[in-house]
DNA sequence: GAACGGCACTTGTTCAGACAAGTTCATCAA
DNA sequence: TTGATGAACTTGTCTGAACAAGTGCCGTTC
């Protein structure tokens, strides 16, 4: 009767059994490749019954935690490459992910009022403020990428009283109880320009791999657009895809995928919840 | 009793009916924010029990087409950009999804044998035959990319047979029962050489976007290693994520990750096949 | 007209059983 | 030794039933 499992809380049993189950798998109890404990066993283990543990091992598989056929007891599945949320999102939670140290040299931070352009991305009106942030990003002290940002004037106002060179503007924000909630991201190449030549040290025109962004804050407001540029030969993106589970990276046609056509759609949507 | 769908496949219920829904949604028969029928109703509808029914819409929720509480029926989801494994791997397929018309002219192939650096990636002996082909790809008859794409022999063998100018390899693949199972891609940018810039018409050292592409057979083995230069301003990629879902994209810092540093692990749990 | 309660309907959860289909392994015969 | 056979095991599929829990609506009551 979910021996291991506290039944004080009020979720169904198959959603703690396949959270107890994902903590074997993390917890390197149930290893890689290894195969798991038949659903019999798991049934008189946990005393429920067959259809409740499979309704556990199919979350499980709708993850890609286990993969199976079969005749064959499921096998542990060898894990799928993927970035928690604030390690995708922020450069310094990223360097610090991977145990090296990130750096930065802001080159400008500014207040200026949107142009038509970005107005649009970030969906206010032209002529609206935002504040402009300019910086070199640094891995282990080498130059790796440009970093150009736009604030909102609500958040960006907030960056002049914060020392740029000293770390994570998202932690900055969160501190300040602004939390963001969701990215999106085109990833796309473009030549080095003068700015981008002089600060990563390579001459004008060479190739870059960029990152266009879009950070929303709860609430579905958009916090900030910026424009990172990356050396390629530093940094690049990888994606797994089986035939199981379909690429969540989407590659697209253009024109620019940043602008929002379908607004009222996603409005609507947004509301629902 | 299923009445659209034909029995004749020996598909289980459950997958045919999950395979009609989809239907249903992507031919807009079932549109947009508005609730699907009843289980009860679905039930009656094709003669199945409630069991199978949620089995079909669980497969549905998983992927995120429609949404819902319990006491209200599901609704369909506003579209979460993700992409089906074909539409990801196959040119031809993306184009089609899209509506467009994909095109191709094939440049050379040509039997080689692989130096160090390919074998290390192809996890193939250095020296060991493949097959290289180099094609332009068009979209709607604009010149989109440049594809280098190396078999290994099993399969390159197979492409003399057919023409690389009228349409897809994984198509042609496909037919002769060669299946891919998963893809790892590595996007970066790189500057044309004198080949891309022939073929793509822009000046030698343009910023291009560079996919890096490893595909995997069923069992495991890699069955190309590919290399596809796109046209930035013509195509991107394009991921979403959110604080509940961490981003399937990974940003990794160099070397090269198409390289296999856990090659003894990987090997065990894909032998276990 | 507004608030309330109850009914019908919905989905979510859980169980028990049956059969199909694939895997593994021991046994037996050639 | 090798190969075939079959039993025992596994997971996959499907059914039917029952109850819990949430939603919407209608009629009653204040």
């Amino acid at each position: 009767m979910l021996k291991y499992v506290p039944s004080i809380t009020r979720e169904p049993i198959h959603q703690r059994l396949s959270c107890l189950f994902r903590q074997r798998i993390s917890q390197g109890e149930w290893t890689e490749g290894r195969a798991l404990p038949s659903e019999a066993q798991l049934c008189t283990e946990n005393g429920v019954s067959r259809g409740t543990v499979r309704q556990a091992l199919a979350s499980l598989r709708s993850e890609g935690l286990i993969a199976g056929k079969r005749g064959k007891p499921p096998v542990v599945a060898r894990p799928v490459p993927s970035q928690p949320f604030a390690t995708f999102m922020s450069f310094s939670e990223w360097a610090h992910s991977l145990e090296r140290v990130p750096g930065q040299r802001t080159w400008e931070i500014a207040r200026r009022t949107a142009g038509v352009e970005l107005a649009a991305k970030m969906r206010i009106e032209p002529g609206a403020p935002v504040v402009q942030v300019l910086r070199l990003r640094l891995l282990d002290g080498t130059p790796i990428m440009v970093e150009r940002s736009n604030f909102i004037a609500e958040a960006g106002d907030a960056l002049f009283d914060f020392d740029t060179d000293s770390g994570s503007i998202f932690g900055h924000l969160s501190s300040l109880g602004i939390e963001l909630s969701r990215g999106k991201h085109v990833i796309d190449a473009v030549g080095a320009d003068d700015t981008d030549a002089r600060l990563l040290g390579v001459p004008a025109g060479s190739s870059l791999l960029r990152e266009c962004r879009l950070t929303y804050r709860a609430g579905g407001r958009i916090l900030e657009c910026s424009d990172d540029r990356y050396l390629p030969r530093l940094a690049n993106f990888v994606i797994e895809n089986t035939r199981e589970s379909g690429a969540a990276l989407v590659r697209v046609p253009c024109p620019d995928p940043l602008c929002h056509p379908n607004e009222n759609n996603q409005r609507k949507a947004e509301n629902n919840d």
